[in-house]
DNA sequence: TCGTGATATCGAAATGTTCCGATCTATTGG
DNA sequence: CCAATAGATCGGAACATTTCGATATCACGA
């Protein structure tokens, strides 16, 4: 039965998506950054780069959660390979904001796994 | 300003209420057992009472995860103490279920903190 | 090119989670 | 009352996450 063997790679992929948006959100600090990022100019200094379009520099999201650099780094790659943030590179700044896409599909990927 | 600390409070509270949510399903296993709950009649062998309104028992859930009896008893407590199953205890068992009400306000949880 | 600042990565110590067996409590049937 | 069964709790060993400082990489400006 191909389709329903199908069906369970499928529902094991989305299983695991959800796992790993649960790891990533299972830490109060990046819970709070993914909030901070929902209105950046409410909780960031202005910078460089626009902040509504390309997001906000590590060092802004360190300094506020008051955490040192390479944790900063490192929490920014996991929310990032759970798909929960986006970055661009420009110069010498990577900007960090919301995927908001993937979280408005959040819901249903709630909905289908859980 | 009161309804402003009010909301702050709520926020908080809320925060920290999606971020043991997050940790409770941040578990391959705990995850599955989720799922398991949401059509417990597919995947567990009937038993004395009706699962459908009672839920399942722990020996059910633990031979189905193939986990130890205390680590599914730990496991049922993480999910009931995030309030994502509720529990009754009928004689000598305990029969866990999904919290669907509950569930059902994911979504509008994951809208208001993430 | 050289120093400075931003970010990423490495390695390790501290802390937290996972998971078990052993033990304890409560219920049932004999 | 006793033995058997279900479940909860305890204590600890294995494993994973957290978090840092040190170091590496890269971009910029003098």
């Amino acid at each position: 039965m191909p389709i329903l063997r199908y069906t369970v790679l499928m529902a094991g992929s989305h299983l695991d998506e959800l796992l790993d948006v649960c790891k990533a959100l299972a830490n109060p600090t990046r819970l709070q950054i993914m909030g901070w990022l929902r209105d950046p100019a409410e909780y960031f200094a202005p910078q460089a780069d626009p902040m509504e379009e390309v997001g906000v520099c590590v060092k802004q999201i360190q300094e506020k959660a008051g955490i040192s650099q390479s944790t900063a780094s490192q929490f920014m790659a996991v929310l990032q390979r759970a798909r929960l943030v986006e970055s661009t590179r420009i110069g010498q700044w990577t900007y960090y904001r919301r995927d908001d896409s993937r979280i408005a599909g959040l819901p249903e990927l709630l909905k289908e796994s859980l």
